[in-house]
DNA sequence: CCGGATCCGAATCGATACTG
DNA sequence: CAGTATCGATTCGGATCCGG
């Protein structure tokens, strides 16, 4: 167990003792959109050995970043305590710094609800929404069916089901503005590598229903710019 | 090499398969420091094991995080792109965040000077420095020492050189207001939990030099909040 | 179905030794 | 100074199994 240890007395140590082993961070994302019952999170992270989500959701309970919580008569969830909530800046930050090193997906990445979720988190500009009327969108990713609500600077994102009929959470109600379908080449909306119309074009993306003209304000909403270059070194 | 992708396209996947191997962080926490060769680095991570640092150098180097460059005529040296160095805020988030979770620290534990430049970064409070008049520390945190300016909201950290040859290799000291040596137990001061009389009391820290009663500014200039409560769960 | 525990082979890490 | 090489100790990944 001590070997876990870094051997140094410093914060960022004990922060990476603490939620740097393998897999807890992705936990900490995922709860990070809502508490999770075991199962949930073992879907949200589809590779994820059960053993060491085990472990890890114990590790972060002793770290007091993450809490178990029982849910109605039956059932247990797992939410992120006030001081893992405190985290919520720091992996949005990561998530915007990641994505600009993204390539293409592997030909077994998936995209899951709760990723998608805090993607969209990482990518929302206060600023820019703040400056547009509010907008309803519906948005499908591969399997994952998401509403996101824009009102000024506020952002509201809800899972859709797909297979199965909603839990718990009230979705809204009404139709979206817009809806409309995108693979993982979505990334290259937001980072304005194409404009909407390319993306259509290229079949990036394709509008179901609703008011095409508003995927330019989505694009602005959700953008994290791709630096002019983030090469890969060579050798 | 498959065998390290989380199987998910999305930011924070991304960055975590960048940046979140073991070891990997607290490279990037000292070359946030400044530029460093493979020994300093091996000399700032004792419990790093040198084909663990090797492998992850290389790592970061492929992440476009991390690059090589020569110096002098001979040598070489770690340096972060400006991509990597887009970390930085993060990790000073990180620490910020870990620091309130901190014990005491291990029998084993060790403070390095770019822990401590680090950590003193995290605790800088802009704020409360931009208030008080500029000063000149001489901190000395076991081995470590530091000469620490602070001039309104700028900070300015430097590294004295601590095994320094015969005792009269005398370096720029003696110029700082305030000279001062502590142990790891400095941590109870910036968390607020000692006031300086308290720490002198307990003798978590000594004065060596200087005018005492700056400690008071040094205390709030840095200074990390510990919460109310941060408390590890039971079993 | 939910919430794990157990088992085992594969990959990684840690410690030490050695080299250009 | 800047790493490789080696090898035992851990951890991880994948699959299966088990009690409510």
């Amino acid at each position: 167990m001590a070997s876990r240890s870094y051997g140094q007395y410093c914060g960022v140590t004990t922060a990476v003792e603490l939620i740097g082993e393998r897999w807890a961070m992705l936990i900490v994302r995922d709860l990070l959109v809502g508490p999770r019952r075991y199962t949930d999170l073992k879907q949200g992270l589809p590779k994820i050995p059960t053993n060491i989500l085990s472990t890890r959701l114990k590790e972060l309970q002793e770290g007091g970043v993450v809490r178990r919580a029982p849910l109605y008569r039956t059932g247990l969830v797992y939410e992120l305590t006030d001081y893992g909530r405190e985290l919520e800046p720091i992996v949005l930050a990561l998530g915007r710094w990641g994505f600009r090193q993204m390539g293409e997906p592997g030909p077994d990445d998936v995209v899951t609800a709760d990723s998608l979720t805090m993607a969209l988190r990482t990518a929302f500009r206060a600023d820019a929404a703040a400056g547009l009327p509010a907008a309803d969108y519906e948005v499908h990713v591969g399997e994952v069916a998401l509403r996101v609500q824009v009102d000024g600077e506020h952002l509201r994102i809800a899972q859709l089901a797909p297979p199965a009929p909603p839990v718990g959470g009230r979705l809204p109600t009404g139709e979206a503005d817009l809806v409309f379908a995108a693979g993982p080449g979505i990334r290259r909306l937001i980072s304005g590598e194409l404009t909407p119309a390319e993306a259509i074009a290229q079949d990036v993306l394709a509008v179901v229903s609703g008011r095409a003209d508003l995927l330019e304000g989505f694009a602005s909403t959700f953008h994290i710019d791709s630096p002019a270059a983030v090469p890969a070194a060579a050798a």
